[in-house]
DNA sequence: ACCTGAACACCGTTCAAGT
DNA sequence: ACCTGAACACCGTTCAAGT
């Protein structure tokens, strides 16, 4: 007699991501996914190897969430312009979803070819705004330059690095004109 | 009776940051750090409030080792060159200690004014330089430019993150160099 | 005055037994 | 075919009892 399920991969990611949205990495444990989706914690493990692999996957989505709101920066936008809009909406991202935000570059040991993608093409808005202000040969190293800037900042901005004072804003925005400024000539 | 003490602060603390270092912040257990100073668990509650209380120690450590590399930088250089040899110090210091380094960015939740002391004064040979270059007015948001930049490369190199080929030596240095040159004029 | 065994509430994970 | 209680090895932490 077979049972029944009683949940889902879908419903379990979600309760995870929720689960990290709110309370933080710390706060995802196999009882409390299983609490959200009514069953017991083995039964999760039909699912998921173990809670890495579910945190992967809910990592996978939170790097697809952001892919996306950085994909509705127009492409049309010059250069400079577009650059600027993707450096915001990237802190936005980490500023609305904090706990996310950090939860998803936590290090699981993960290199399959898999999870090397998700990250590239999270990356591609960034690296065609680059491209297209300072041509194919600098984009590579351009583009390290400004992802790293960007997630620098918002890391430090999340962990409160940023503690002698000043405008956080305003440094973010001199940060970012400064770069691109820098690149374009 | 008095029970003689079998270990001290200072053999707790180096156990603790011995084991961060080698095997990084997970392998930091109460039960790790006990048998390494040869007592049980409990013990180690009469000196440390809590893990937290032991690993924001370990922490504190780290930063001043970090700030002595920084403060072997003379001063006597011209800021330019000032400012390159510690990017390349503070990036030495976090390939050489990498799990160390990682560590010291979890955030415990303290807040205390010493916590906030002991990190800003870890930015204090860099904020100098920077004030050296662009005056005092700036030397705020363009000292967060460039450790955002710093913190930001190091932390995504030490995870993996650039997988798109390229030599990352390469990409540091004219990060670095991008950046004095774009503060400089 | 410091040390420790025992205990508690929690983890992640496995597995045999249930339906 | 999926679910679950029971169990295991681990956590951090507390505390009464030892010397």
């Amino acid at each position: 007699v077979p049972a029944p399920a009683k949940t889902s991969d879908e419903a379990i990611v979600a309760a995870a991501k929720r689960i990290v949205e709110q309370d933080g990495l710390e706060a995802l444990s196999m009882q409390a996914v299983a609490d959200a989706v009514d069953v017991r914690p083995p039964s999760l493990y039909k699912r998921f190897a173990d809670r890495d692999s579910l945190l992967r996957t809910v990592q996978a989505e939170a790097f697809d969430d952001l892919r996306h709101s950085l994909e509705r920066v127009p492409a049309a936008l010059p250069p400079p312009e577009r650059l600027r809009r993707i450096a915001d909406v990237y802190r936005s991202f980490a500023r609305r979803r904090r706990r996310l935000y950090a939860a998803m570059f936590y290090d699981t040991g993960d290199r399959r070819p898999e999870d090397v993608t998700m990250r590239a093409r999270t990356a591609e808005p960034l690296i065609r705004a680059v491209t297209d202000l300072v041509g194919a040969e600098r984009a590579l190293p351009a583009s390290r330059l400004l992802t790293a800037f960007v997630h620098g900042f918002v890391t430090m901005e999340l962990s409160s690095a940023f503690r002698l004072g000043g405008n956080v804003d305003d440094a973010y925005a001199y940060g970012v004109d400064t770069l691109i400024g820098a690149l374009v000539k």
